[in-house]
DNA sequence: TGACAATATATCATATCTGACATAATTATC
DNA sequence: GATAATTATGTCAGATATGATATATTGTCA
């Protein structure tokens, strides 16, 4: 992983624990923050689509402007399931999100 | 959906909240049930290929017994991240992973 | 530039998930 | 069919995620 984006992610809050690799992520800590990236991203991309701001989402989702945010934006406190749901909730394909795990 | 997989479901503890098809799950509810029973089975293929019982895979996990039963019989307790952070750390590719969506 | 809309970040009380433990049910081996 | 091994289920205290709210930052357009 380059530098740049380890970065991105330490500022985001993301505490790296690794006995092996310290000051690094191990292959499971590295995907499994990478997926929820991805899943932001379709999120956001799903939501432009349909010409939705992110409190008109929230609104959608019975969630909150703040939270549309997060999980946009890969914050750590956002689970998998908060984000599989959303996207299942505003009509993602399985597909679709299937292609983030790619 | 049939009605034999719903008794399953509810019998397993799944409240069915669903304002538009009381008695029964809209698409998300279903398909995000769906995801969970098809990791948990991903889960105990790749358990069982390893020739672990799920005491030897819940120390690797640093878990219990119990939530790795869970985890394969898709108790509504168990999270996507959970099911996908042990799929993850017992080698799982993400494509494996990503096949449960399909 | 300023004003306004949209998005990002911080914090918190409540809700949900977690490992651990106890114990029940099932399955394998004799 | 008794015993042991494995898996399933119930419960709970502590940990983590959640929507809500407040506020900061960024973008847009006159």
């Amino acid at each position: 992983m380059e530098k740049e984006k380890q970065k991105r992610l330490e500022a985001k809050g993301y505490k790296i624990g690794s006995a092996a690799n310290f000051l690094g992520l191990n292959r499971e800590e590295e995907e499994y923050i990478e997926l929820k990236l991805a899943l932001g991203e379709t999120l956001a991309k799903q939501r432009k689509q349909k010409n939705l701001t992110q409190i008109q989402l929230a609104k959608l989702l019975k969630s909150s402007q703040s939270r549309i945010a997060k999980m946009e934006n890969g914050d750590p406190t956002v689970s998998l399931d908060l984000l599989v749901k959303s996207l299942l909730a505003i009509g993602a394909t399985k597909e679709s999100i299937a292609k983030a795990f790619h």
